[in-house]
DNA sequence: AAAATAAGTGTTAATTAGACACTTATTATA
DNA sequence: TATAATAAGTGTCTAATTAACACTTATTTT
């Protein structure tokens, strides 16, 4: 099956930043390595690439394992290629970030796979390169959600305009104007207000709204400003 | 060598998408591929991942094979991981997209390598997936170019206002009013205006700038809005 | 009935972006 | 040597957008 003769064969791994929101902050999920080397570390789900699928499969699979979950939003973030990343053997990682309702998740799986959440300022040391893959991921996910709205893949199908701001609030390490954030988001008409109320943060409640499914997809590829002075955003 | 028994193992390639501008369009570097399968038919520059050397290294090397040009501009862009996209033998590529001064590249190469540059809008069918390959980095190229200043690197050291314009109106297809233009690209603060003009174009000349390059390093991570009306793009 | 709490909402000022046309420097030509 | 031709270079006004700012309302608890 060797057609290139000569050619150095090696191992691909991927490997997945799992990121979800309690309603306070920003986490990301990890497990513990069950194999040598690095075996009992912090780690992020990985696996190898195998044979018969394709890289984007590999990672959906990986992402499945753990989480239980089908059509997440999973993207391709970057790949790391250094020779001496594994110390084991040379593999290449292809990394990729899944953005995932944390309330979907169970955490019944968490102790499956001796898994937990981490806030971002309290990610512990990784095995390998994965701290620069975090890093990564962080940054990514900070330009990506300061142009479009991809933050939404993190809320439930309900969810209210406060909860929202405090996730923005959260990924931007910032604080944001209620009047103006709800302006800007009401705006880009993408979200469609329900008739009730979420009424376990406040006694007067808030409502819910949910994404509109259609303007969410048509203009996902625009630009989008939810962000005040996005320009000032070092990304 | 093998550690993680079991695995499989499999060829890494690079792939370069190598942009220049000729003063009127955009265009690409394509070669015609020396060895089967498809030999004879245009291709990106590519190669195999060898053991010694990481990923960037390989796209590096590649690079610099085909263009003898050194500290280029070289971003990795997507690794396509499809299991048949090479049809003789399991390959997963990584591509890169480079952008270069295409007065530095010497035409002896093009004979050496039988390559020649392609408008974009005039790319021959390539081979496997390659197409994919050139359309992501289109899309990139315009994408990074809208919010960061890139293009700069395709440009000589010296450089006109007018010709600045015409290569944000032939990568954005489209066109712009030089004097709203030219506020935008000066306030940036990127550019140093020189004292000699550029005589090749008009009677009158027009005057030469060089970047800033301490503010273009600094800058160039922020968001920078040269082209009017960027959130109307669809990237 | 009153107090407490978070949700919800509008206006004004400042800034930025977009539309628009004439003058100038220089060379070529009559 | 005057004139015509050409592309470079520049400024203003209007419209749109963004940012700053504080009070009222719905509801529950005491």
């Amino acid at each position: 099956m060797q057609k290139y003769s000569k050619q150095t064969r090696l191992l691909l791994a991927v490997d997945c930043i799992i990121f979800g929101f309690d309603g306070e902050t920003l986490k990301i999920l990890l497990i513990k390595r069950d194999f040598e080397p690095e075996k009992g570390n912090w780690s992020l789900m990985g696996g190898f690439v195998q044979a018969n699928e394709s890289v984007d499969q590999a990672a959906n699979r990986v992402l499945t394992q753990l989480t239980n979950l089908q059509g997440v939003y999973l993207e391709q973030l970057y790949t790391f290629g250094n020779t001496k990343r594994d110390p084991l053997e040379r593999t290449v990682s292809v990394s990729y970030f899944a953005l995932i309702d944390i309330n979907k998740y169970e955490a019944q799986l968490s102790k499956d796979y001796h898994a937990d959440w981490f806030p971002l300022k309290k990610v512990p040391k990784l095995i390998f390169d994965q701290q620069d893959m975090v890093e990564a991921a962080k940054k990514r996910i900070r330009y990506k959600a300061a142009l479009h709205p991809i933050l939404f893949e993190l809320l439930p199908e309900k969810f209210t305009l406060p909860q929202l701001q405090v996730l923005y609030e959260s990924v931007f390490n910032t604080s944001i104007d209620k009047r103006n954030f709800s302006k800007r988001v009401l705006a880009t008409g993408l979200l469609i207000k329900l008739d009730d109320k979420d009424k376990t943060g406040s006694k007067r409640g808030a409502f819910y709204y949910q994404l509109n499914k259609q303007n969410y997809y048509t203009k996902f590829q625009s630009f989008i400003n939810i962000l005040p002075n996005p320009d000032t955003l070092q990304v």
